[in-house]
DNA sequence: CGTACCTTTGACTCATATCAACGTTAGTGG
DNA sequence: CCACTAACGTTGATATGAGTCAAAGGTACG
């Protein structure tokens, strides 16, 4: 199936926007979309020449799992985002799929031969890359912290900044993408330290539970304060 | 003063290997060497329009404090590193030498033009932001590990490999690039943890201690297994 | 020789992991 | 539509490992 680029919601913000109407239909011609269902993997650690996709709806996970098989997030990819490591002739991590997810994948051989035909989309991958780089070093001061309260703080306000259509404020009621394992595994803490420190918060009405997933943000202002870090 | 590139050390390794001698010539031009001593900052955050570099030899720390002053140590930059936030305004972490070392500094703004030029220098500089991004996602890994002893085993073996000439093999006998309390805040443990797992490897034949920042790895294997996780 | 910093070690406390039981939600098939 | 089941979530009791406070070696440097 040729991609429909004209109704892509991340047609501006995904790297592929900084490219002509012709190129990038010269591009949508190399890739395919993907739909996947909540939970599928898109890419397993150790498969050989795998692809590499930008997401455009949904939200994916990247993860790895250690030799006792405890799962580890490493990652957490919002549509626009891109997902593949492109020198690397074996994936290192799995990538799977939180919610139903929409994808452009495209074949590693092809993204490259685009990357070395249009310069701008390496500048544009690049500028991706960092900004991945500059999430996972968000993510290393956050489970840095020494106490639990304060890394699933930080957690909550940074769902709450993704879930929002505006890059300024963050969404003040929005469903959780993870469930209470996969914080867990974020913050390298255990279920059950997640789910004292969630009830907590609720007695102390720093947040709402609204429902399975729901959550509402009672009092952003204290809850950004415990976290004790930039925004 | 003007860069020795035909004596650089990692003239065949660093982003602007990739260059033609002509077109490293231009880029040399356009940059200077810069000499640092340990403790010494390269950047603040915080800094506008700030530089970047490619490190050429001894080792750096990215940095970021939060808002009680606890210094967290974010990545680890060996030679032919690149650091610098090339599409930020602001610099967003400290980036400072732990010993000794020599760097080729450029301008943002001559970057980006050397960028605009040479599609390989673009190319290879998201190359090194992949490894970047891998790195900073193993020490996630790392820090995300329950206990004080894997972390601390994980890191030895990862600062092993890096002060080994080959990739493959760790070094067996080394100088740590690392204070007690820097390796804590790595980790995410306080120094006195550090240490005393430390006495505990010691004393249980793991490593020994070779004088005041010296250590040899007496039984790497065990070290290994320790870490639990691939390599 | 003395000072300052880093490291080690000890005693104690406390937050979080662990183990275990119980509720809740969601998805399945009768 | 309901009953059943499995996954997910909450809550409690307990133990342990890491943090904290404190003091005493080491080491480097002037």
């Amino acid at each position: 199936m040729t991609l429909a680029c004209a109704q892509c919601p991340v047609r501006d913000s995904a790297a592929c926007a900084v490219l002509t109407e012709e190129e990038r239909a010269d591009l949508a011609r190399a890739g395919r979309t993907v739909t996947l269902k909540k939970g599928e993997t898109l890419f397993s650690a150790g498969d050989e020449d795998h692809a590499c996709a930008t997401l455009v709806t949904g939200a994916l996970k990247v993860t790895s799992y250690d030799r006792e098989g405890e799962e580890r997030i490493l990652a957490l990819i919002h549509p626009a985002g891109f997902v593949g490591e492109l020198f690397q002739p074996f994936a290192q991590h799995d990538v799977v799929a939180l919610t139903d997810s929409q994808l452009c994948v495209f074949a590693r051989s092809a993204m490259e031969e685009a990357l070395d035909n249009h310069p701008a989309l390496t500048t544009a991958l690049l500028r991706r890359s960092q900004k991945d780089l500059h999430a996972a070093r968000e993510l290393l001061e956050l489970t840095g912290k020494q106490d639990a309260a304060t890394r699933l703080a930080g957690l909550i306000m940074a769902m709450a900044r993704a879930a929002s259509d505006s890059p300024c404020h963050p969404a003040q009621k929005f469903d959780l993408p993870l469930s209470r394992g996969e914080m867990a595994q974020m913050l390298g803490l255990t279920i059950e330290t997640v789910s004292r420190r969630m009830s907590k918060f609720e007695k102390d009405g720093l947040v709402a539970k609204k429902g399975a997933r729901g959550i509402e943000l009672v009092d952003p202002a204290r809850l950004t304060a415990l976290v004790g870090v930039g925004l």
